[in-house]
DNA sequence: GTAAATCTAATAATGGTTATCGGTTTTATT
DNA sequence: AATAAAACCGATAACCATTATTAGATTTAC
């Protein structure tokens, strides 16, 4: 993969968002910093980055798919409220038991399980605070 | 939602197949036996019955959707050596607990969990024995 | 510095799914 | 049963996210 000035915007925005822009989002925001940056480019550049493994690919049951810029191991809960793509963190020793739980209760024989990049269905904290309110 | 002989058909297709069929592979099911039926029925129908929880959607990364007639409460592994969706079952009790160590591990306050349509990827039995034969 | 490789923007094409529409089937009302 | 309203059908056009194509520009290798 070479250089190219385009590509290195789009990583940066990738890296520097918590966000999970779909490519459209990253569209909108490179072409605000470089007016020429066509939308091809961005899916283009996008599938590489991710190919490449400098990004990670999230596809969302609405048909966009989503990237995420951030490499630290993670998943992702969706908010049956918002719909928001929420980030679900635990340390690795955590991941590994639950795994292993897992494999046993699903009568998996498999060292080689992940989970899948949404793996839960719930209600985000901010939906979860407003539920409250109102009750 | 009123009777209609497409629907019936594709119900009756969905309810006795343990495959997870796309809109395209359940239209070539039913065209068989219903030469006139069109694809759009097919497609409407299945968001009917996906709708009115006949059915099942489970949205697959490869962007055909596929749909799962058989509605006791089980989840779905990917293989990643041949692409198959796996069923995975366990008793409720099990679900339950794999739940609370997911909220506990994620720190989800959160009494609404529900696992994703696919929570996993690893082997299937099939490819899992196909290696071992290999090695 | 120049050729080969890689990239770009623009746009046409693709493919799964949905919307539209005139006509038919099913259901509700008499 | 007759009939009007509601729901459904098949065919096909439209939609929309994404990918392929192409001619030209940029980057890299030598």
């Amino acid at each position: 993969m070479n250089y190219s000035r385009q590509r290195n915007l789009i990583l940066e925005i990738m890296k520097n968002t918590y966000a999970h822009p779909t490519a459209e989002e990253v569209y909108a925001q490179a072409s605000k910093q470089m007016p020429s940056m066509g939308i091809a480019t961005v899916y283009r550049n996008l599938n590489q980055l991710a190919e490449a493994g400098e990004i990670v690919r999230i596809p969302v049951e609405d048909g966009k798919d989503r990237f995420d810029g951030q490499l630290e191991e993670h998943y992702h809960m969706i908010c049956n409220e918002c719909g928001a793509l929420v980030d679900l963190h635990a340390d690795e020793e955590e991941i590994e038991k639950l795994k292993a739980m897992m494999a046993e209760s699903f009568n998996l024989k498999n060292d080689e399980l992940e989970f899948a990049p949404i793996i839960l269905k719930g209600v985000c904290d901010k939906c979860n605070k407003a539920k409250k309110r109102r009750s």
